[in-house]
RNA sequence: GGGCGGUUAGCUCAGCUGGUUAGAGCGCCUGCCUUACAAGCAGGAGGUCGCAGGUUCGAGUCCUGCACUGCCCA
């Protein structure tokens, strides 16, 4: 059957077609391997889109990373676990349904919780896939069987397990402190989900009278500053410092809180530092964190004097109602109108907004759970410290641990409907608080059954930190876990260090304590010297940020974001991927540039071009010709069936396994730009630009040319073909597989290249003369091309050379490679003389041969002049930099011996060409 | 204020543990529809590697300082 390609490459013919058939096929599902299992295992789990999201370009630079990483050890033979799935997204989720009601006229609050959070789910199932079918155009090698929702039932019993256990261990505790509010979302957020922001602000300074302190009628005051001024009404103390004797005297006494006529004592407190301001601070405990430490110190009341929707209550006095911002104005107001207010001055201060809506967050004291975060940090840090788990880019290690050294407690309540509630109950009679898997009937303490549950649920980074583990069946000990646990690595973006990826160490390495994975499997998969199985995964590899091409942060209000899948409408799933892994230099930002995916798209053309062209000659020569050495074996690492019979057969074959080591090399690093590049430098540069033209005069198939030699041309093509898609494959998975499957004429081994092993490299197919040689020949060939060009030969016309090669041996290669240097240099005739051209005017000489272009038309002489003196002033400097090198006896003794010969052979190259130049330079009389 | 980075060709970036005369893509210039590919082919121009010191036989690469710049945390 002949093979019948479209003349130009389309992806969008080809790319969803490969993207259902590999779904359709489960061929990326593994099913638990059995005990006896002796394989290398290699997991990773993807870090769940939020269910409400839609695809950006973040997820696609992950993604394909992780795809490269996971499709390169399927065909290395690992037992290849990918699993995906979706996070709840509490808030996000939460707010997306709200705005969907609010468009109907309802609202939360009157619809109930019940019924709202049905309608959640609801909506989960209409729209929740979206990200997940995007997903799949990018090629994801995913195990959708085992695709997991973080609110599916088993996972949502094993979160409430963990929050049981660590309450049980003392580790969750429930009290007032002071959070970060929300009053948008009217909920407590972690301090993470805080971004603090500098902005001009003002720093107000009042005064407060003093009782007592004043012998006569001048009333006596003490001066305190603030960017809050409303919570004045709140205050419970003013603080000065125990050695700013500024205020020695004032120890003991009470101040009047302006406004309010409360009195408050005068307290000594570290809290006030002599140098800030006047020295006073007032003291608001339920408004501010700092404060509400030293009113703990002290004893001190909490006064809240704003209540959830952050307006002023009833505790405000006669500011009951206003907004916190209205209140601040009419306070400064009454302040300054009774002579209160001392001084107004411009301050640069940092405030804190929320991360998801840029409400200013409001310090607020309530009651909320809170994980006692030490004990785990310390195993989290020691995990890392140790190397069970590296991080690479190694810099971010750095930042964990001094993030993980600076940890406090974290607040895991959410004052929200849609995410796990929290496993805990009150009783209405004694008000004793129950924790519990299942829930009580009755008060154990009190035997009432007026139980509440609390309303809060929990964050959701709580259940996604339990994923690498409750994915696996945790809290059974099942066989997954035995073989997939610890994950093999994990691929995330810098943002969720500290959301996710220290979340899902701290609590690893605290529920899997103990665990040990299957040690056959540990062994094979090459981490038997790790001590911890304990650890979620044994790497991290944290990926740059995609940024737009002027290097600026893509972001919604800005309007520069990217939509990928736009991209790959353009361009193609395979040209997008391979942009990003082209630029996925660790540790550096991705200017995301459209002219570089149409490059790669170029790229992908190419390829195709390149395929058409064999399946061209396949149909003359061999119809039936397929992949293979012929004898049934199908596993082959590199390239079988070559038959190495000329110098550019030895030499691509050398190159192929120079590559395939240079790519799983880069790989192992997770230098992809690396992998990716020379992949893309050897497909275009050497296969297409030099072996595919090399062989053409091969692949003749007129009346009596050499059969039996084009079978031989053929075949080799098709089976370097087939190794270089293997090559490429975890990079560009559509094109390859599209090529591949024809290259089989649909009786592949495999049901899919994806399954078809990687290439690696084979020191028998190494061959450095080959490679030397072929240097050699390229060269001259263009440096012929090159004189062409500048005796502006016309294209058409061919032309006789003149090649001058001391060395026998390269003159007998290429005598033997006549044919290739006529055919790719337009040459007529070459014709080998006897002496060196180098004082040939026009003449080009390199190290091992001068060539000189037998033209009537006269070279430009000056231009001429220019290159040659340009040439011999680079080559005086280098021969200069190599002699100060190699007469110092320093150099002689400490440099290593391959270097030093390097530098010798490199050395009289240059004397020979510098000899050359200079006698060219005389003979056409430049100055 | 604390921490981590960056500065290499017109643009976007490589250059891993110091070792040939510093590379790529895009852009630019010149010439070509050479029967796989004009999304192509061939040839070419373009860099005192931010600045100043230092270590070393040898520095784009290591150290110190400075300048500019980005990010994270408080």
């Amino acid at each position: 059957m002949p093979h019948e390609l479209p003349k130009a490459y389309e992806p969008g013919a080809i790319e969803m077609r490969w993207a259902d058939y590999w779904i359709k096929e489960k061929l990326f599902s593994v099913p638990t391997p059995p005990p006896g299992e002796t394989r290398p295992v290699f997991t990773l789990l993807l870090p769940p889109p939020n269910v409400t999201g839609r695809l950006h370009m973040g997820h696609m630079l992950n993604q394909t990373q992780m795809d490269i990483i996971v499709r390169w050890h399927r065909m290395r033979g690992f037992i290849t676990l990918w699993l995906p799935g979706t996070d709840h997204a509490g808030i996000a989720t939460q707010m997306m349904v709200e705005k969907q009601l609010e468009k109907e006229g309802k609202k939360r609050r009157e619809m109930g919780r019940e019924k709202f959070v049905e309608r959640v789910w609801e909506w989960k199932r209409e729209y929740g896939g979206a990200i997940l079918d995007q997903m799949k155009r990018l090629g994801a090698s995913v195990d959708w069987d085992r695709e997991y929702f973080t609110m599916d039932d088993n996972l949502s019993h094993a979160v409430r397990e963990v929050f049981v256990r660590l309450y049980e261990e003392g580790l969750i505790y429930r009290g007032n402190y002071i959070v970060n509010w929300c009053p948008w979302h009217g909920t407590a957020i972690s301090d993470l989900e805080v971004k603090h922001e500098d902005v001009a602000g003002k720093l107000w300074e009042v005064r407060y009278p003093v009782i007592g302190g004043s012998s006569s009628e001048k009333p006596e005051f003490i001066t305190v500053a603030t960017t809050r001024p409303e919570t004045i009404l709140g205050d419970t103390a003013i603080a000065v410092n125990a050695k700013d004797e500024r205020y020695t005297h004032l120890h003991g006494k009470k101040v009047l809180v302006p406004l309010m006529n409360r009195e408050i004592p005068i307290i000594t407190d570290e809290l006030a530092q002599p140098e800030f301001g006047t020295g006073a601070v007032k003291v608001t405990p339920a408004h501010d964190p700092n404060d509400f430490e030293a009113g703990k110190r002290h004893n001190l009341p909490q006064i809240n004097v704003m209540d959830e929707q952050v307006h002023m209550n009833q505790n405000a006095g006669a500011y009951a109602g206003l907004d916190r911002f209205a209140a601040r104005k009419r306070v400064l107001h009454d302040l300054r109108e009774q002579g209160f207010l001392v001084a107004e001055k411009d301050y640069a201060l940092a405030i804190g907004k929320c991360d998801r809506c840029g409400t200013v967050i409001e310090p607020r004291l309530s009651e909320q759970w809170f994980i006692k975060i030490k004990p785990l940090a310390d195993r989290a840090r020691e995990a890392v410290e140790s190397g069970e788990i590296t991080i690479v880019p190694e810099n971010y290690s750095t930042i964990y641990l001094n993030w993980m050294n600076n940890i406090h407690d974290w607040c895991v309540s959410r004052q929200l409907w849609w995410g796990h509630r929290i496993p805990a109950w009150t009783c209405g009679s004694c008000k004793e608080v129950i924790v519990a898997r299942e829930a009580p009937e009755t008060c154990p303490k009190c035997g009432e059954a007026k139980l509440e549950q609390v309303p809060d649920v929990l964050d959701t980074w709580f259940s996604s930190g339990l994923l690498p583990f409750t994915t696996l069946g945790w809290p059974e000990k099942t066989r997954d876990q035995a073989v997939f646990y610890p994950t093999t690595l994990l691929i995330t973006a810098y943002e969720i260090l500290f959301f996710w990826v220290a979340r899902m160490i701290m609590f690893g390495c605290h529920f899997m304590q103990g665990h040990e994975q299957d040690p056959a499997i540990k062994k094979a998969s090459g981490w038997a010297d790790k001590k911890n199985d304990s650890v979620p995964f044994r790497r991290v590899y944290i990926h740059a940020l995609v940024r737009d091409a002027e290097r600026q942060k893509m972001s919604k209000t800005k309007g520069n974001v990217v939509d990928p899948l736009h991209v790959i409408e353009r361009f193609g799933t395979d040209a997008t991927r391979f942009t990003l892994a082209a630029m996925a230099a660790p540790g550096t930002d991705i200017a995301f540039n459209e002219s570089r995916t149409e490059g790669y798209r170029a790229f992908a053309n190419k390829i195709w071009n390149a395929a058409r062209f064999m399946f061209m000659n396949v149909d003359r020569v061999e119809p039936g010709l397929r992949p293979g050495d012929g004898r049934g074996v199908r596993r082959y690492t590199g390239v079988a069936g070559f038959q190495t019979s000329t110098l550019e057969d030895r030499w691509i074959l050398s190159r192929f396994s120079r590559v395939a080591a240079n790519v799983n090399d880069a790989l192992e690093t997770y230098r992809f730009h690396e992998a990716a590049n020379s992949i893309y430098d050897f497909f275009w540069g050497e296969f297409c630009d030099w072996y595919l033209e090399l062989i053409k005069p091969r692949l003749n198939f007129e009346e009596g040319a050499d059969k039996s030699a084009a079978k031989v041309a053929c075949a080799n093509l098709v089976n370097l073909f087939d190794a270089s898609l293997r090559l490429l494959h975890p990079v560009m998975p559509f094109i390859t597989e599209e090529i591949w499957q024809a290259i089989h004429e649909g009786k592949p081994a495999f049901k899919s290249i994806a399954l078809a092993p990687y290439p690696q490299a084979d020191e028998k197919q190494l061959d450095l003369a080959a490679e030397t040689e072929m240097a050699i020949l390229q060269d001259l060939i263009v440096n012929v091309r090159n004189l062409r060009a500048e005796l502006k030969v016309e294209p058409k016309v061919k032309v006789p050379i003149e090649v001058f090669a001391h060395e026998p041996e390269i003159r007998t290669m290429i005598e033997q490679n006549r044919g290739a240097v006529e055919r790719l240099a337009s040459v007529k005739k070459i014709t080998f003389v006897e002496g060196s051209l180098a004082k040939v005017a026009g003449a080009r000489s390199t190290a091992r041969f001068d060539v000189h272009v037998v033209y009537e038309r006269k070279i430009d002489v000056a231009s001429e002049c220019e290159r040659l003196k340009k040439e011999l002033e680079k080559l005086e400097k280098g021969i200069g930099s190599g002699q100060r090198q190699l007469g110092n006896e320093q150099f002689l003794a400490k440099a290593p011996q391959n270097v030093v010969e390097n530098l010798r052979k490199q050395q009289s190259e240059m004397a020979v060409l510098k000899e050359k130049t200079v006698s060219k330079l005389r003979e056409l009389g430049c100055h």
